[in-house]
DNA sequence: TCTTGTAATGTGTTATAACATATATCATAA
DNA sequence: TTATGATATATGTTATAACACATTACAAGA
């Protein structure tokens, strides 16, 4: 066998058309580029893609089986519509499973990911400090995404994922005028002391806090700018 | 306007043949009739049921998001193959959800809609002394899922519905040789009489019983029937 | 003016063909 | 026999065309 070979590793294959459709409307989505209530029609998509109807219809029903675009009876799909319902039902189940995530990450997570999770939170510090807020947002996700996959637990991190994407699209809206980053903070500290404790309950709890605290943010968001019932 | 007409109503339109695929697809897995691990092409899924490769894909990757099937970064999709992790993380998920969902079933569930569980828990345990299987599971999952939607969580719901799909597929492994249904009695009079007293905390510790009563009879079948590992 | 029926358009659905890549088969040469 | 390379087959991906149905636009008639 020919020496050398063993540094090549494999060929990264570029994603499938469908796959990048998909990401494009996902970002387009979370980023509140779409109005609520928006029609998505299949042709609509694919011509601006520039692709045919095939990725485009594929994309547009895998976002709508993951809840992250709404699909009805008749096949057509729709950019979800923001209410106070839908916000409190994603809160109530994010409590549910990100808890348990964190209470399964404490007993596998390591010391290097911890050290790694704390190097995150002060990078968030320093990002919002800056009012980097499309930063700020993904490095949030990376931070929590990081305790959630110290789980081991993949179809659970699959459905957070889930969950995140649903209210993700909104996120935009509160952000740049967060004014409640102190607090942020505050329940990022907590994490990060929970995670060294290896305190599960507590990790929880810090964790159930900021899940709450940008949900009264969410709300308080939507009550002022739509009082449309 | 013409007298009589508001007696009609809308005709039912037949599914298109993507979600008669996914149908088909779907109990064939949680009937337990592929092999673990089977590959399934879209062409051969196509073949067999004598539709196209549009609707046979469709179907494939639809369920694969949902979980029910395992989706290969290549594009390969195969029957999921029954681990002892894949069923202790998926029981604890639901433990979670379902608990979730029972606290809020209390708050919202009407008498009449208890009225038809109990009847529903009665067409169990006569189902159960005639052995009657299939039917059985079909009871056991409308007795669950009326509490379920109780709980006027619609993406919760959905969520349950994924771990359940994900588990059935095994379902038909444990039944025929389920000798805890005694327990199993116990547990649902336990479910029955703390939504009648509407006690979230009773209701959620009754499910989970139940839940832990399924996932060790699935468990302790697998390490018995399949030791290779 | 209002209603009704027809045509035009838009949309989801499905089948088919073509393409690129991966896998399997097999013959040839060492 | 074994290794190599060419051929054939299988498979996922994508584009296109055709179909059925719904909606809209519009014109003819009451």
């Amino acid at each position: 066998m020919s020496a050398a070979l063993e540094n090549l590793s494999p060929l990264a294959r570029p994603d499938t058309l469908a796959q990048r459709v998909r990401t494009q409307l996902k970002e387009a989505v979370m980023a509140g580029r779409f109005s609520p209530g928006q029609r998505l029609t299949i042709r609509s998509v694919a011509g601006a893609l520039a692709v045919s109807l095939t990725p485009a219809r594929e994309a547009l029903y895998n976002l709508a089986s993951e809840g992250v675009l709404d699909l009805r009876s008749d096949g057509s799909v729709y950019v979800p519509e923001l209410t106070e319902e839908r916000i409190i039902e994603l809160t109530k189940i994010r409590v549910a499973l990100e808890g348990l995530a964190s209470r399964e990450a404490v007993q596998r997570i390591t010391d290097s990911e911890i050290t790694k999770i704390v190097a995150l939170n002060e990078a968030i510090i320093k990002t919002d400090a800056e009012q980097e807020y499309s930063e700020l947002i993904s490095l949030n996700w990376q931070f929590h995404f990081s305790i959630y996959r110290a789980s081991q637990m993949d179809h659970l991190v699959r459905m957070i994922e889930s969950c995140w994407m649903m209210t993700g699209s909104y996120l935009n809206v509160i952000y740049p005028k967060f004014g409640e980053v102190k607090e942020g903070i505050s329940n990022h500290l907590q994490i990060v002391r929970a995670l060294e404790q290896r305190d599960g309950e507590r990790l929880a709890s810090a964790i159930n806090m900021d899940i709450n605290l940008s949900a009264d943010a969410l709300l308080s968001a939507i009550r002022h700018q739509a009082p449309s019932g």
